[in-house]
DNA sequence: CGAATTTCCTAAACCAGTTCATTTTTATTT
DNA sequence: AAATAAAAATGAACTGGTTTAGGAAATTCG
């Protein structure tokens, strides 16, 4: 059934009973989102974490300059939102955006305090997965400082070829750190050397 | 007594028993540790993690020319560790490294797991600071990314100048992700302007 | 389908930050 | 207090990546 995926998901780091899930799943809402459109945008509070069943997002900052600079990327089976604004309920800095028509499961900010009361085991699950999510950034941070803008491209074409060819590349040269156009000048190179 | 610090660090986040926290206490292992030691090395796996009572720290990463990079800094009352190896139990790719004679109180990575199992609360505990962490570090991605190397500056040194005016320039410079000539450069900018 | 909009590519001038080499200042050790 | 090592400063030459400005493809949508 449609909630199956959020499930497996879960089982990856807890193992809950038949009616800890029976519990849980009236907190999971459905919702489809068209492409282009915006499920957080910058100064309203970013209500839910999302996951994603079918589609891609991004969640990116424009900058005082008028620049884009993306955050995050999620496609099936990742979750996204804007962090800070989440878990402190305050205005989002972020955009997060359908790059595709999608379909979402979204957690309500209040339903999941609830739920962590109600089945200690999603306190375990949270913990994981956010402790997961630091070290991702940490691996990410250090990419950034130590790596080239072409080698970033190269491990991260390596490493998720899947969202590499899904999403548009301004996305994908904004999440690097870099500009389009360094990004062409990175592909033109490679093109010529074979 | 010895504990208080960091059971009040504790306190801001969960309401612990009396019972609770003597369960507790036996898992803290007091540790002193002069300037320039290692408490985690690159190639070991990092046993526990650490908070600090006194004193001050710098987690940090050579790359492949030889450079470091700062990941993180800590004092009293901070966190640190290397965090994707303390979680996964693999092979530390920073160093961490005292910056002064420093007291640390560190919590060894299967106890943590037993008390995590014995003590719900401390399950909660490690959700809510590995939330804010992560939104900590997303915070400083975006910063990277947004601003110049003059108003990172200017940030850090308006944020953490408790920290500033403790480590080594060629720490801070690292940890911003600029050379240290640069920050000098920009230093002499500054005192030339007033 | 055809028009409009969005995305992608190219090239030259430019600049923020690096590198290299040397000197000065500040800590640390004996 | 002298000797040594570590950290900070300075300046000139350089470079990885940006900016600006344009045109070519590819999508989207009426």
């Amino acid at each position: 059934m449609e909630y199956d995926p959020i499930l497996e998901y879960i089982a990856r780091y807890v193992d809950l009973t038949d009616d800890e899930i029976s519990n849980l799943i009236p907190f999971f809402k459905t919702k489809k989102v068209k492409k282009r459109q915006f499920i957080v945008q910058p100064g309203f509070v970013c209500k839910h974490k999302s996951y994603v069943v079918k589609g891609a997002f991004r969640a990116y900052l424009v900058d005082s300059q008028g620049k884009e600079h993306t955050l995050a990327f999620a496609i099936e089976d990742w979750w996204i939102s804007d962090y800070s604004s989440l878990i402190y309920q305050e205005p989002a800095t972020l955009f997060v955006e359908a790059l595709e028509d999608s379909v979402l499961i979204q957690i309500d900010f209040k339903d999941e305090q609830t739920f962590l009361r109600e089945i200690p085991k999603m306190e375990k699950f949270e913990r994981i997965i956010t402790q997961r999510s630091l070290a991702f950034q940490q691996k990410r941070l250090l990419s950034n400082f130590t790596k080239t803008a072409e080698e970033r491209y190269d491990e991260f074409i390596n490493k998720y070829s899947a969202i590499a060819n899904r999403v548009p590349q301004y996305a994908l040269a904004s999440y690097l750190g870099f500009s389009t156009e360094y990004l062409s000048k990175i592909r033109n190179r490679k093109t010529l050397k074979s």
